[in-house]
DNA sequence: GGTGGCTTGTGATCGGTTTAACAAGTCACA
DNA sequence: TGTGACTTGTTAAACCGATCACAAGCCACC
């Protein structure tokens, strides 16, 4: 019987954290095929990891397979769900309606699961007032206002990053717990805050510093880095 | 003065490849701002590392500093930008010209650092021989023949992810030695071929594993995960 | 019911990354 | 020119994450 562990006391390492949206591809993959069993031996090989690995990450939330079977993959697949918090829905308002804004507006995967747009703003008087993907385009001089009333869970931060400070400062202010930030910028939050930054930017050059250092090691190799 | 290793014997390991491009942020911002100089202790207070990392980092690739002195912004920025390979110009084609592949080719700041778009290419009729900022976009049947004639450095992959293993072939047999792929995807390339992954929803769920797993740990984390 | 083959979960080991410490060298200024 | 404060590059130690190895347990089939 799956088990899940308290994990209140428990540290995820970072690591750890990074795979679990990977586990959850894969499973949603085998489930969609219609698989009802997988190892970590089968699942490990076809996400280029080793089974131990993945047996390891999984026992920091507890036991999810048995002996002698392997896994359960509707059962994996909830749990890693509730794992990740996808059971849920999220509210998010995003600032800086311009091209890349509006990619992760339209995007129609987020609103799948769970992560709801209730909000966009921009400082474009040419933008303000019309209308993308349902929502009204507000300025944003009325952010503040409209934290005050709607509960916002994510705050997404695509305006330019000379910006974006002033952006997370508002969004900080107005009690938003956690930001997702697109801008080229450390932001500097209270302790508690949340950030994750999505490198762009970043990753383009990894891959130019990469074609020009022949690496002899192998080539399978995906984002890393923590500051 | 500045003395480059020579690197090829030397393996650089992930974590440090993953920070250059942080260093290269902020020497970018101070270059900007005029300063001359800096020591390892003020450079990597601002980005929220420990000096003896950022010196162990730069000590993979040469000495770039003055004990004493420090570092010269300028040279130190500009032996980072030659580390990543940013001094030279780099050939790309996208394939996907969607809500994403039209956010890249119209972000200015790839141009400027030497990422060239020159070929276009989606499989929609109603998108296909219209043109996108100052390109056509072709048929992504041509494709192959386009990279037989064109030397192409790094291909982006901007399509859904049932075709993205397709499109990849493609730009292996035409000798594309670089992918940056968007789709969610896990890539199957042969030994030798560069495949760089932009997680933009796996960091959505990160955030949202965040938030429903309050770290004791500090807040300010950054991607990280490798497959 | 017993046996063999598999597979999990976990302590032990290995390797890589980060932090600490210091000798050597530079600058500023008397 | 000499002195002191400062900073680098590097070697060593501590830490953390990945792999290994195995006891415990399950399933299937005899
Ligand atoms: N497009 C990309 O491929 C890409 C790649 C890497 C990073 N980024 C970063 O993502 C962010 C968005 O990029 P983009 O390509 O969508 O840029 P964009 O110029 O298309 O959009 C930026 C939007 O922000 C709005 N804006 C400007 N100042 C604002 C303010 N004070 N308050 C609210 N809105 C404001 C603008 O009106 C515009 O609509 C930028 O920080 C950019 O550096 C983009
Ligand atoms: N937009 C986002 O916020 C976002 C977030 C995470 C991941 N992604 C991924 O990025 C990719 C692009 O996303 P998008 O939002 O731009 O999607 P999109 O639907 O706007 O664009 C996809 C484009 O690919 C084209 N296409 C389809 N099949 C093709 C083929 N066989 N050959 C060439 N072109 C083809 C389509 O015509 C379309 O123009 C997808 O894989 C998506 O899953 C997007």
């Amino acid at each position: 019987m799956p088990r899940r562990k308290s994990l209140d006391h428990v540290v995820v390492p970072q690591a750890v954290m990074r795979r679990l949206p990977v586990y959850y591809r894969y499973l949603g993959a085998l489930l969609a095929r219609g698989t009802e069993r997988v190892s970590s031996q089968e699942l490990s090989r076809m996400i280029g990891i080793t089974a131990s690995q993945m047996r390891q990450d999984l026992s920091y939330f507890g036991s999810f397979g048995q002996q002698g079977y392997g896994y359960r993959v509707r059962d994996l697949h909830r749990a890693i769900t509730e794992i990740l918090g996808l059971h849920r829905t999220y509210q998010l308002v995003l600032v800086g309606v311009g091209n890349l804004g509006r990619a992760l507006v339209s995007y129609p995967s987020f609103a799948n699961r769970g992560f709801r747009f209730c909000g966009l703003f921009d400082n474009d008087p040419r933008l303000i007032g019309s209308e993308f993907c349902g929502l009204e385009i507000r300025p944003v001089d009325t952010l503040a206002d409209f934290l005050h009333q709607c509960p916002v869970d994510i705050g997404v931060i695509t305006a330019p990053p000379e910006v974006a400070q002033q952006i997370a400062d508002v969004l900080v202010a107005g009690g938003v717990p956690a930001i997702w930030n697109f801008a080229p910028t450390s932001l500097k939050v209270p302790k508690g805050v949340i950030v994750e930054h999505t490198h762009i930017s970043e990753s383009l050059m990894v891959l130019s510093f990469r074609l020009n250092n022949p690496e002899e090691a192998d080539t399978s190799v995906e984002s890393a880095s923590n500051q």
